[in-house]
Parts: structure tokens; sequence; C-alpha cells
DNA sequence: TGTAAAATTGTCATATAGTGGAATTTTTTC
DNA sequence: GAAAAAATTCCACTATATGACAATTTTACA
């Protein structure tokens, strides 16, 4: 069967001049990496990673390049679900989700039956025929006490979580995005991990300001508001975010709205809405006035 | 000698509670997995990629977690050098270099020339007692022979030439800038590629704003500066991305500045230096503040 | 606490990853 | 355009990645 990734490596290699005497040099054998090149055999992790580094490029670029420019598994999963969801294609969602469920039957792990559940938590909120609400819960407390359980959240179980959070309780949500901020620590300077905790953090504080409690006279979550809010300002240090700096400011105008200080909240949303018209963002700026109306 | 990438599978593995039976399924035989885990055998390109695709993790984060949450060596050369040189620190530029200059004697691969290159580049801005201005040029021309050669630019041939651009003569810079927003064109849904991309337009058209022509009377390069903002402006559709919008706003305003249009650009670049401010990038903003003052 | 079931490890057989050097093809050089 | 040099492939051989199944350890459950 084989992967072929040798044929890719030759492509890589003659690109930039190098001869295979070069490249195996130190690493491996001139013959062997010819026959591995030509497709007549697999290549061993450890000597797959020397030569990678010897022609100045990792992984995940050599294997893009490998699969045509296409993004890994991982990231299609990902995204064909939340193009679906997007797009409110039902259809789509459910063809994913049995895929999932395919292989979480198949070979019994629990991870696919957690990916199916994202989808299925997508499907709930776009099909409005959807109303097996019963079946979920005990399956969505499935989800979260794994990811109680998991010592350290990589790029797969924060976005898993960001999928989802919307549908648990208040309580939970913020017991699992505290755990989220604490547990995915040590990838704070792995860029594409690091975005997936500022989502999730975002996608708290909206959650706390907004569906949860809109039928409480008082705003229940000041102390969290803050806990949350300070967490992003810890993360998003670099001055270059502007993005997540506007974030920021949107969050705390429409938490000011929220506890009654409406005059001031309201000059903040407006500023990051003039901010975005400023920048020719006009479709981000339509969607934040928006969303001001509303919870004025 | 044997890397041991085994026991953080091992780790992975045990954190998403997932057997080796499970694991192995369909993939390869559960004693073999035990076997890898323990770190008594290496395992093929091949398996290894089905197995990290079955625990939803790319290799990249999988590398990662391995090399105890360092980034890895491709990434790690090019911040060393970058940082070396915003700190000035001369005996780790020379340091660097000679690491680079050796494996280019030890296996005659021009990457390597092309890395300890970079850092003489580097060198030679911070220290003002280098001036053996006439080695280089030669050597750069080397260099930049390589760029217009390679067929594909993936994010070395970026960075690469990212920092070494500074020193070439405008019509060099002009073609091969053009050359590699063309050739890394495949990379456009890649992000951190696509970031490398963005960044070599930006410097490009500070270069021909600023050092090149700064003694002409006329601006030289109009067309040049429409084409590259053009491109620019192709790349950076996501409205999310508010630095590089901000970035393009000052550089249109400089540009007006550069071309009798002083009025208009000031304006501009004080709008980009206001925005900063509002979002407390008060750095940034001064930044832009003395660019302001040096280009009027 | 003992026992059955599940998970992991050990043992040995074999397919294949990887080597050294000769043979062939490609490139360079005059 | 032929000879020399460099790069690649072929071939016979060795080391090791991987599989089948038995033995052992760990976990689950009464």
């Amino acid at each position: 069967m084989l992967e072929e990734y040798g044929k890719t490596l030759r492509m890589v290699r003659k690109q930039k001049e190098i001869t295979l005497k070069q490249l195996a040099d130190g690493i491996c054998s001139i013959s062997f990496l010819s026959k591995f090149e030509r497709g007549e055999s697999d290549i061993t992790l450890g000597l797959m990673t020397k030569i990678l580094e010897k022609l100045m490029m990792n992984f995940d670029e050599f294997l893009y390049i490998h699969h045509d420019f296409q993004p890994d598994k991982l990231q299609q999963f990902f995204s064909a679900a939340s193009t679906a969801y997007l797009n409110r294609d039902v259809k789509h969602l459910k063809q994913l989700k049995n895929e999932q469920l395919k292989k979480w039957k198949q070979y019994s792990v629990e991870t696919y039956h957690y990916n199916a559940l994202l989808i299925e938590v997508y499907q709930s909120i776009v099909d409005k025929d959807y109303i097996e609400v019963g079946v979920q819960e005990n399956e969505i407390l499935l989800l979260s006490d794994y990811l109680f359980r998991v010592e350290i959240w990589g790029y797969y179980e924060l976005t898993l979580y960001n999928g989802t959070l919307l549908l648990l309780q208040p309580e939970m949500v913020i017991l699992l995005s505290r755990t989220a901020y604490e547990k995915s620590a040590r990838f704070r300077d792995y860029r594409k991990v690091n975005n997936a905790i500022t989502s999730v953090l975002f996608n708290t504080i909206i959650y706390l300001l907004g569906p949860v409690n809109r039928f409480h006279e008082e705003f229940l979550y000041q102390r969290e508001f803050s806990e949350f809010i300070s967490y992003l300002e810890e993360i998003t240090i670099p001055e270059s975010n502007l993005m997540e700096r506007l974030h920021l400011l949107q969050l705390k105008g429409a938490y000011d709205i929220r506890t009654d200080n409406k005059e001031e909240g309201t000059v903040k949303v407006r500023q990051a809405i003039q901010l975005l018209h400023d920048l020719d963002s006009t479709r981000l700026a339509i969607n934040l006035e928006k969303y001001l109306l509303q919870i004025i």
C-alpha cells in the first residue's frame, strides 16, 4: 500500500538542489534514501525527523505539500463541521455525524463519540425539528466528564469544547473554561493552540453576558466576568493582536450595558464599531451594530 | 539511539483513555504498539500518520509535546537569529553564524550557507565595525539566484528572503518579491506560510517607500507600490486581520506623503496612530509616531 | 479478597527498513 | 561528442520493524 511520502520528499529535495549524498550524509545510506524516494520503502519516524530538519522544513508543511496542499484530517473535520453548521446544511451535518458514529462503533474509541456529539450540538441548533433533547443531556455530560479528566488540553480538546459550550449549564461552563485555561497553559507559545484558547475565553464571556441569564434582573456573574477578562488580558499581551483587543473592548462595553452602565458601555461598543469602519471591515462593523441593538 | 517518540505517544494515549487494542485496531498489532511505546522500537512514518489521525492530533502538536513544549528546530533557528538581531547581540549572532558555517562545511548543503548569510546580514546592520561589504555582494547574489530558481516558496524561503531583502538592489527586490508572491500561491490557505507572505509584501513596500530612493526628488516606484498593495489586498481578505489592515492604512498614508500629498497622507497615518491608542497598543502607536515624524 | 476479564508484555517468526559497494545513468568538462 | 566525474539505482546482505500468540500483569467486580 505505502503512502509514498518519498516521492514528495524527492520533489522537495530537487527544489532545494540537494543531492541524495548530501541529504543522506550523517543520517542514512544513499541507497536507502533513493529507495524511499522512489516509493519502494517506508521510512522510520526517527530518520524522517532528521531529514526534514536538514531541509529546514517541519512535518506539517511537508504533509501539507504531500496531500496536494490540503490541510490535515483533523483540520478538515473541524472545518467541514463548522462550514456545514454556518451554512445550516443539515444533510451534510448528518452525514458527518454518521461517519463519526461508524468509526465509534468500529473501534469503540470514545473520541469518535465526542466528535459525533459536537455535530449533534450543531444539528440541534440548526434543525428546528430536532427535539431529542433528552438523549443529548447524558451524552453531553459524558463529554464534559472527559474534559475534566484530561490533564493537558490540546487543540482537539479546546476546539471540541468551544463547539459544545453553548449547550452546557452555566456552572459547568465556568468550571470547564477555567480548566481549559489552566490545562492548556503549556501551549502558550504555540500559536495555533493559543488561538483556540483565546477563542474559548471569548465564547465563555459572550455566553455569560448573553444567553444564560437573559431573564434575570441583575447580572449574576460579575466575578467570573472579571476572571475571564483577566485571563484574556494575560494571554493577549502582543500589542499587534488588534482583533482580539477590539473584541475585548466590545465585551467590556457589553458588560457595562448589562450592569446598568448603559451610557459608558454604548460608548465603548460604538468605538469598536467605528474602529472596524475605519479599517474597512464593514461586515464585521455591521454585525457588531446588530449585536449592540440587541443588547441595549 | 532512538528518539523515544513512543513514550510521548503513550502519555497522549493514556490522557485520552484509549487502550492499546483500540488504538492499534486496523493500524498495527497490539504487541508492536506496546513495544514502540516502551521505546524499544522505532516506527514507520506510515503507521505513525494513521495513529496520530486516530488520536485527532497533528504531527507538529505531537512533536511540540515530545520536545517538552519547545518549538521545532526550524522555528528555533529563526527565533534565535531575530532575537539576537533585535537585542544587537553581536556575540550571539557570530555564534549562530559559525554553527551554520560548520554545517555547511560538513555537508556542503547550500541551505546552511544561506542561513549563515542571513545572520551575516543581521550582523552587518547591527555591528558598525563590520565593513566587509565586498565579501557579501557575491554571496547575496548566490542567495537571490537560489530564490529565483526555486519553484515553490515555502516558509523557509519566505522567511529567509524577508531577512535579507534590505541589502538587495531595488530592481532585485521588486522581481524577487513578485516571485515570492506568485510562487507561494499554493500556500494561501496555510496560515503560518501565509503570514510569511504578508510579511514579505509589507517589507517590500516599506523598502520602496523608504531607504531605496530617499535621495531622489520624485518617487520612482509608483507602479510597483500599487502592484504590491493590490497583492496585499487580495491576500488580506479576512476582515478580522485588523493589524494587517491598519498596516495597509499606514503605508498608503506614507505613500501619499512621499508623493507630495502631505496633508492627505498625514491624516491617514494619524488615523492609524489613533486606532492603536484606542486599542491600548501604546508602544506600537509611539513607534508609528516616530515613523511619521521621520518621513514628513 | 479472590476471581474473571481486560490490558499489557514477552517470545519467537518473518517481512521489510536500512547498508555497502558495484553497475548504471546523468551531468559536466574539455 | 567523448571522457571524466557526479549522481542515482541495483543487488546481495544485515538489522530491525512488525505480527501471531502465549504469558503475565492490572483492573473490575462480586
